[in-house]
DNA sequence: ACGTTTTAATAAAACGATTCTTCACAGATT
DNA sequence: AATCTGTGAAGAATCGTTTTATTAAAACGT
């Protein structure tokens, strides 16, 4: 390996300069070109890497985001990663990805591993996180700029990217009853989620402001559950059940996509086709949702805007921590867009 | 910041012993218990955490293990993270996972960085990559164990985990076989990608050894295409000219599981229903294939496996290292398995 | 001609661990 | 009595940077 003090006996000129000019610190100003050139092409001649670890046992900077996923698995999350990794890439920042498997202990040791190896800033993309939210006191610890993805928050130390769920909820049945359906069958999110409530928060402003009227009976709650997927099978579970009840309805929306894949096996199992018989309306807009047939239309969220408005949010905490600047948490929420597709089309 | 200094200090010993103790180093061996337990006592009070920087500049290691994929949005891959995850993170090894997304110039960019952070270890999954297999060289030079999933190599110093997929050709359409189809139509992978060959020539194996005809005019190779989704549209546009064609088929074997997807579209939109018109089988089990209507008969690969045989080879070739041992690149293959659904059935 | 900046470069001191070498003292062995 | 050996612990060197003084000459203003 080659170090920086071979480049200073080899360019003639001392580690210091070396270092100095390399990394074009401010006294780089009072350097020569003459003298810059020389250093730098024996730095290139050589093929000199600087030693990171040493680098950042000096300077105290990593140059690394840490970033949690609750379950990887989960199709939500790729897109979410991709645009993070696309902002922190341009800003030369590697993420230091790890999957937190729905587990806590998994969580605590990631968190560690990420704390101690002095990621800058944190990322958190809480898809599908049931397990206590007293995850937040182990962040707020920590004392790097945080950012939780999917997760509203009212903290001031953490800031917060999320979906506009109830507006989501809103366009999704004001799409249906757009197409002329009056009888409509929800399957709502479970309790504890947090996206849950405000969706079905979005389906009655519209219900209230146009006279929409929903059947109670057709109107059922997915249970908790640990597994991002396991809405599928209630999903499936759950439309079987509404049709047994024999209370008929035109369209369903469902909480999420995974939820619309289960409703549409049963809806099929039972005869119905889809769009035909009943429409299905989605939300999130996993890549499964365009690739089936028919083809999902969802409430799409901007997966991959929400992950570099995350990663946006914590660049800026980090130049504002290396300047002692103070900055509050802040909080965005990003609106969804309806993505229309052959699963919905008005009732016969 | 508690240094090990601190530690030392509030113990009443000296920072060699400190570390000595704490990483239960060899010459741990020579203290006594009551030494130990005071040291470990006021480490634990204080909140010592070693700074790993520091550490990694002086042992040389880094406990770090780089993990690059070629496109994180393909489906194939995230089953195969789980794999690696589990199995480092087992190993107390941290993965660094980069997404390549299919560009040399990161590809190199990444490479670099992973370097210079000095991972201990290189896993390359290789989902979809037509980007000239060059980049073997690149990874050849780092001198550090390296194993490539998802494509067949006869390298000695690069080891690789692929699926056998021969057997996975010769199984998908011997199902087929078997449920009576005789009229089958094929749409092959891209020339480029080194799966397709072998697929094929398990396909003809089956053909050959049980007399089953194959016209070639049922039988289609994708485009090349440097998108993993694109087999979605290409398979589309294939089976559709395929059914112009009027060459009848009673089923269809599809390269991957996003051909499928596009067959089952092309003939649902040509009226035809599958299973009951035309039987589907792919190649993958990648997660939506079980969640779509009908669930997708197909050759599951066995991702987490294929991951966890990865990490198990790059960390024997760790331990080889630190010994000194020489140690081979070694090649594996893993069977694929049917998993049989609701695309296919006896034909009419 | 004198003190003050500016320019140019360096030596030395961190950064926080690990590891190599040395030392002291038992008790056992020649 | 002298020499090993096995314990127990510490001092100093080291890893490869960056940063903090410091020095020394050159340029500048009066």
């Amino acid at each position: 390996m080659v170090t920086i003090r071979d480049v200073a006996k080899d360019s003639g000129f001392s580690a210091t300069t070396v270092s100095i000019v390399l990394n074009n610190a401010p006294l780089a100003r009072y350097i020569p070109t003459a003298t810059k050139k020389r250093i730098e092409g024996a730095a290139k001649k050589l093929g000199y890497r600087p030693n990171l670890f040493a680098r950042s046992l000096r300077s105290r900077r990593s140059h690394t985001v840490g970033v949690m996923v609750f379950d990887m698995t989960d199709p939500f999350c790729t897109l979410v990663l991709r645009g993070i990794e696309n902002s922190l890439y341009q800003a030369s920042y590697l993420p230091i990805l790890t999957d937190v498997q729905n587990e806590r202990a998994r969580f605590e040791r990631y968190l560690e591993m990420l704390l101690d190896r002095r990621v800058e800033a944190l990322i958190v993309l809480a898809n599908w996180l049931f397990v206590n939210i007293d995850v937040l006191g182990d962040l707020e610890k920590s004392n790097i700029p945080t950012v939780m993805i999917g997760r509203e928050l009212k903290n001031d130390s953490i800031s917060s990217v999320i979906v506009d769920n109830e507006l989501g909820g809103y366009t999704a049945v004001e799409h249906l009853y757009a197409l002329g359906h009056r009888k409509i069958a929800f399957i709502r999110g479970p309790k504890s989620l947090t996206d849950s409530a405000p969706r079905w928060k979005g389906v009655k402003a519209f219900a209230k402001a146009r006279g929409l009227e929903i059947d109670p009976r057709l109107a059922v709650d997915l249970p908790e559950s640990r597994h991002p997927t396991s809405s599928f099978e209630t999903g499936y579970k759950l439309t079987e059940e509404m049709l047994k009840a024999k209370r008929p309805f035109t369209a369903l929306m469902a909480f999420d996509d995974m939820t619309a894949f289960g409703a549409i096996r049963a809806l099929s199992r039972a005869g119905l086709r889809v769009p035909q018989q009943c429409s299905v309306v989605g939300f999130d807009d996993v890549a499964a949702a365009s690739l089936c047939t028919p083809p999902l239309t969802t409430i799409r969220q901007p997966m991959e805007a929400m992950g570099a408005m995350a990663a946006s949010i914590v660049l800026e905490g980090i130049s504002a921590m290396l300047e002692k600047r103070e900055l509050p948490a802040v909080h965005r929420k990003l609106a969804p867009e309806l993505a229309v597709r052959d699963s919905t089309r008005s009732p016969a």
